[in-house]
DNA sequence: GCGTAATGAGACATTACTGTCTCATCTGAG
DNA sequence: CTCAGATGAGACAGTAATGTCTCATTACGC
């Protein structure tokens, strides 16, 4: 089948966040391979999720990239990044999901890599009072993250229209949910 | 040591968060009791993995019941019942993490009972104009629960203090990140 | 059509985890 | 103190997944 490692990264990262503990027996079948391929693609089972995991990245990195975060006024820009960051949720999903993912030097570095940029994103929109000071800088970079990985969720589950969920994370990230201001 | 199952479910919880594949013999020496009588408390590892799932909910369901999201305006319930959450967010975390929980239907059903509890509380704050109506109530409901998770995450990881944790989530949900309402 | 390279199917040994067992030791109630 | 019950340490077989291998078949460039 389809052998390249596009659609094999791509569908392993599809099953594993479902069932984070599948053979490679299963991520080859749901790949379209046969089991020895996947061996001959990735040395072994870390290898593969290993690579998953710089995939992810690569994707997240480009994502935040694509956003010019560092353009014009924060608020904007966490819009723009949130636009950018859902199609790719998935991808976003597995970097949380994998915990084993964060032993990775260079992958938890390169995660701090793009935590850092957000988060100077925020803190400069704080410095121009664009975004509240009463939260934590750090926290606000969190709930970037953390929102557009439940609505990946929820949009997989199907509670959250796919076209919806970029404006619903912008919405609520920046103006909450309540109609007074809390 | 402490065969206590209260804390040996309370342990292996909090080693399942961080390493979702990790053997009865991790979790025991977690626990600081021998694999025998983890063994002898619990049939295997499915029965320990649903008792988990199973006390992680009690716990969620309990914090809700305290929080009494049905009294009063649908956003200062809101406000309580993320107070209640935040200091059993591993718990919450954990029904959020090992997704095989999903699959068990009791587990499952009891889940969506808690879902629908604060669902309604949400519907019901918008029919009263308290929240607002462009943003699904699901997506709503399933922010509450996302931005707990995260920030539970967050306290974990030394990056939020954790008795800013209620309020950083609270405010944020309700208010949002921005200081003009966007 | 030919030949090289890649793939699929499966055998195989190895490893890791599980679940059960025994037995020595410890603990606590009477 | 004594004994019953619980625990820890570890042996053991069974099982599942891994990683390596071979070989037949397929796909593809020439």
């Amino acid at each position: 089948m389809s052998t390249d490692r596009e659609t094999v990264l791509r569908e392993a990262t599809a099953l594993l966040i479902r069932r984070p503990a599948a053979a490679m027996d299963d991520i080859a079948r749901a790949a379209g391979i046969s089991r020895a391929t996947l061996h001959r693609m990735y040395a072994g089972r870390d290898a593969l999720v290993r690579a998953i995991g710089a995939r992810a990245l690569e994707q997240v990195s480009a994502a935040v990239d694509a956003a010019r975060i560092e353009d014009g006024p924060a608020d904007e820009a966490l819009r723009r990044v949130v636009d950018e960051l859902m199609p790719i949720a998935e991808f976003l999903g597995i970097l949380y999901g994998e915990n084993a993912l964060c032993e990775v030097p260079e992958i938890d570095a390169a995660w701090q890599r793009i935590d850092n940029r957000v988060n100077a994103v925020v803190r400069q929109g704080q410095a121009d009072g664009v975004l509240r000071l009463d939260l934590p800088a750090a926290w606000i970079t969190e709930a970037v993250f953390s929102l557009a990985v439940g609505a990946g969720w929820a949009v997989r589950d199907g509670r959250l229209a796919r076209r919806e969920a970029p404006r619903g994370v912008a919405e609520l990230l920046l103006g909450g949910v309540g109609r007074t201001r809390g």
